[in-house]
RNA sequence: GGUACCAUGGCCGAGUGGUUAGGCAGCGGUCUGCAAAACCGUCCACAGCAGUUCGACUCUGCUUGGUACCUCCA
């Protein structure tokens, strides 16, 4: 490849230089969404953060192989020893079948990732078309002595496995702390012991979502779904494993136990973790009620809202910080990406009309402006500092554009490429400003007002021309008058 | 209680042992019939205390405050 990219592993807590399993090829798996309601800004971080490292790895040259799951089945409410299935929940309340929730909230989940232009995974796979092969990793583990059965559900037996391996490795705990530290169960138990966490789990009789199984009718345990299907579509060993920091445990130590018995290793090369985006300094969720939607986000329609924001707009505020760093949600963080977006977008539109003059000096600094961004971008995906520079970029075509600054055919060609490969094809950056149909008509009309006002204001009829800009601003259109002429653009 | 992480200017957020992050807001100016935009200039900083060092915002220790995980959670 073109440039070494260094990735945070979670495991070795430490960069590492990204070496892929594949030559050539990148394999990355990335924990999706629970589809029992509607997907909240906390869920478009993830979306972004792993949609821009595919971009970048496409771009250094890799073939990429995204596998993001749909979990639908297997994901309890409460404690793995009554909780009930968070869809199979839904589904009863709302008389619906447990598909049809599924369904539904896989759709929207979509709508909103394609809103925030994220490219769609390679490979998509949902938990329940995977009963049979999770079903053969349960019988596996068994036979490998990590696992009991217990009344009809079958558990991982940690403290076996931690006799050999290490449980607790990815997320820095130890069996002892954990064991000291557990809570007591109420009720009776099929656990040996507190820390052991469902393979299989019987069905309750009013219990929808079940299938038959050599123990009893019942259901997968939720870790089960990413270690089967991450090694169906991206083979035992594979390079980039990402998900929520939230998801380091229980979810990926479990999952990397249960590799670890079956397949002899742990499976992922690089852990990858992005970071929680807070409310109020407190991490947006379920269990406190302070999350906003997607959905309410894009509409305004939310208390703690002044305003609707746009997917990029909300794109860009993700960018704007680390991925490993948490990122507090506020109005004024939002209005304040807003605005730089905006900035920013209007430079991807003005650049390919500046004018050249082939006597102009060369820009300086500049030539070195491409190799910054990379560098920062293969630093741990570092877009906060790539965006710095690409303001930079901004300035420059600013300066051009109102005639205090000349510029070179080269050094044009230089900013073109800056800004459309590295804010529309990496960063995912798009102009969402023009997505009118009949754009040749409404330019040629604005064209023709924009003449008229400009001849009331030549006869000093200002109050012609105050009246056509302010009826245009009415209807969400913006007229500017610069140096050699008038711009216009709309919301 | 255990484990980990974080404390940066009005707000959001990078980064580094000695050099301007950046965005937004503010202030002054240029431009302009006015407005908006843009450009130029500018103010505001590294939680507290102690130590290491020629030098620390950056390293070490302590203090204070906060967050996350240990239950489902992106």
């Amino acid at each position: 490849m073109t440039r070494d990219y260094y990735i945070y592993n979670s495991l070795s807590r430490k960069k590492e230089l990204f070496e892929s399993v594949n030559p050539g090829m990148v394999g990355i798996y990335v924990c999706g969404p629970t589809v029992y309601s509607d997907p909240h800004l906390g869920h478009a971080r993830p979306g972004i953060t792993y949609d821009v490292l595919v971009r970048l790895f496409k771009y250094l040259g890799y073939k990429v192989r995204y596998v993001r799951n749909i979990t639908d089945v297997g994901h309890l409410e409460n404690d793995s020893d009554d909780g009930e299935d968070k869809i199979g929940k839904k589904a009863k309340l709302l008389k619906l079948e447990p598909m049809e929730i599924a369904h539904t909230y896989t759709e929207i989940f979509h709508d909103a990732m394609r809103k925030l232009n994220t490219l769609s995974p390679s490979i998509e796979p949902q938990a329940s078309g995977h009963i049979i092969e999770q079903i053969n990793l349960v019988q596996k583990i068994l036979d490998k002595g990590y696992a009991y059965e217990s009344n009809g559900s079958v558990y991982f037996d940690v403290e076996a496995y931690d006799k050999k391996y290490h449980y607790g490795i990815l997320s820095g705990r130890n069996i002892e702390d954990m064991l000291s530290n557990t809570r007591i169960l109420d009720g009776q138990s099929d656990k040996r012991s507190a820390l052991d966490f469902a393979l299989w789990k019987k069905a309750s009789p009013e219990h929808i979502m079940k299938w038959p199984s050599p123990w009893s009718e019942g259901f997968p345990g939720w870790h089960l779904e990413c270690s089967v299907m991450s090694e169906k579509y991206l083979g035992s060993l594979f390079d980039i494993h990402g998900g929520g920091m939230d998801l380091k445990f229980p979810h990926h130590e479990c999952e990397l136990a249960q590799n670890t018995v079956s397949r002899g290793q742990s499976g992922v090369k690089y852990w990858m973790h992005n970071n929680m985006i807070t409310i109020n300094g407190k991490k947006m969720g379920k269990s406190l009620g302070n999350f906003i939607t997607i959905r309410e986000l894009f509409t305004g329609n939310h208390k703690m809202l002044d305003q609707a924001y746009t997917p990029m707009t909300v794109r860009f505020f993700i960018l704007q910080a680390h991925y490993r760093s948490t990122l507090d949600f506020s109005n004024t963080a939002l209005q304040a990406a807003e605005k730089g977006y905006k900035r920013m977008m209007q430079a991807v539109k003005d650049v390919k009309n500046l004018e050249v003059s082939a006597k102009a000096p060369e820009i300086e600094g500049l030539k070195k402006i491409p190799e910054k961004i990379m560098i920062a971008l293969c630093d741990d995906l570092n877009t906060p500092i790539a965006l710095s520079h690409l303001f930079d970029v901004v300035k420059i075509v600013n300066q051009v554009k109102d005639h205090s600054m000349e510029i070179n055919e080269n050094d044009k060609k230089i900013l073109e490429e800056l800004l459309t490969v590295i804010v529309v094809d990496i960063l995912g950056l798009i102009d969402e400003s023009d997505s009118s149909g009949s754009e040749k008509v409404v330019s040629g009309l604005m064209d023709m007002i924009i003449k008229i006002r400009k001849e009331a204001k030549l006869k000093k009829d200002f109050a012609t021309s105050d009246m056509i800009r302010n009826r245009l601003k009415e209807i969400g259109i913006q007229l500017k008058d610069i140096k050699d002429g008038v711009e216009w653009t709309s919301d």
